[in-house]
DNA sequence: CGCCTACTTGACATTGCGTCAATTTTAGCA
DNA sequence: TGCTAAAATTGACGCAATGTCAAGTAGGCG
């Protein structure tokens, strides 16, 4: 039962998908927004105050459709933390195709606008308390390897499966999302894990999935 | 010998540094820079032709006053593969703090306009390069970890020692310069030696300077 | 002095954001 | 069916920023 409000909401939210995804946040204007729409300019100004205001709107509708946290908590089902890593990348790199382009929408916007800033940091500190879970758990088990302690290793991994890495790897180099799976996963096997889980799975660690 | 005219378009270079760094370049117009300058807002379209113009001119006089090459040259004076690594890290963790700022706002830049995305791909092609050199070097010598070839390995090392590695690490997270480092450091030899380097610098690798 | 270059002045066109008030359309309901 | 209130349109406005133009004004050099 969706209202005729609700309905040209989703319809303005459509259309600046397609346009800003496309083109970019500074290269599309509101009036092109509406008339892919097929509203009229004002109309969206009655659903999101400003550009900023429907900018920060998309990107939550985007990540609702997506559903973020049901995936995440695949990271949770695994069973030790040695596997929790390689979960953590893919889950990752199952998210950040579906997501990419709004996040550096946001990423590009934040700069120029509080909203977009705090939009930005919000994902941000989400995602330091997803990687930061699997690193305690790590460090628990005594697993963490020689030099790191669990805020450094945080702030690292959070840092490595960033927007940054998929947009430098996969979008301007083109690596296929197995290859940069299987990478990143040995960068953090090798880089992170230390004392009796490396024996273990050091010399897997070149060829996994 | 600098001319009258060359003297106004320092002036001007000048007070667009001081302004854009501080405030980013979508908050900022001709005319503030203008006016910080003490000239005309025409005097600044006579000497840069337009705005982003003037964001790729910043940029190279950033550049070129940091003397990214001499830094980079250090790179070569190592002995052996191993060190060049490390240096690599080190030489990255010098130019960075400086032309940060400028990286940042040429990135901002890009998606809007050809000439910043121009100015960025050649960056980005130059750090690919060094990061390939010293890549070969250990490849050469068989030093490369199992599971890496050499064009991966290079685009992997160039994703990571990034902009925006900078900014996640040091400038969100507040990690002080060394370490960030050593941390780098040791993510790269963990990582991308094998054969024998491993044995003989994997534990050392905890503890660079 | 006079000349040329560099710079200034003030005006203008254009675009994009955001706002407003008056009006029309439309959905929901009696 | 016809009424009403919400939702959307229309057309105008103010504002700020980019970029352009033409005419005028310094400042250095013969």
């Amino acid at each position: 039962m969706s209202s005729r409000r609700e309905r040209t909401k989703k319809k303005i939210l459509a259309a600046a998908l397609r346009l800003l995804l496309e083109r970019g946040y500074h290269n599309v204007g509101m009036e092109e927004v509406a008339r892919e729409a097929g509203v009229s300019r004002q109309a969206v100004y009655l659903h999101f105050g400003s550009k900023p205001d429907l900018l920060v709107a998309m990107v939550q509708h985007v990540d609702e459709s997506v559903g973020t946290p049901e995936i995440l908590r695949r990271t949770r089902e695994v069973k030790e933390p040695l596997a929790a890593l390689d979960a953590l990348v893919s889950v990752y790199l199952t998210i950040e195709p579906r997501i990419y382009d709004t996040a550096r929408l946001i990423y590009d916007a934040r700069r120029s606008d509080p909203s977009a800033e705090a939009a930005w940091q919000d994902r941000m500190s989400f995602r330091r308390d997803i990687a930061r879970r699997a690193i305690e758990w790590l460090a628990r088990d005594g697993l963490l390897a020689e030099g790191w302690n669990t805020d450094d290793a945080t702030d690292f991994v959070w840092s490595l499966l960033s927007v940054h890495t998929y947009e430098y790897l996969v979008v301007e180099r083109g690596w296929p999302i197995e290859r940069c799976e299987c990478h990143l996963q040995t960068v953090l096997r090798r880089t992170l894990i230390g004392g009796t889980g490396q024996q273990r799975n050091l010399w897997t660690s070149g060829k996994a999935t």
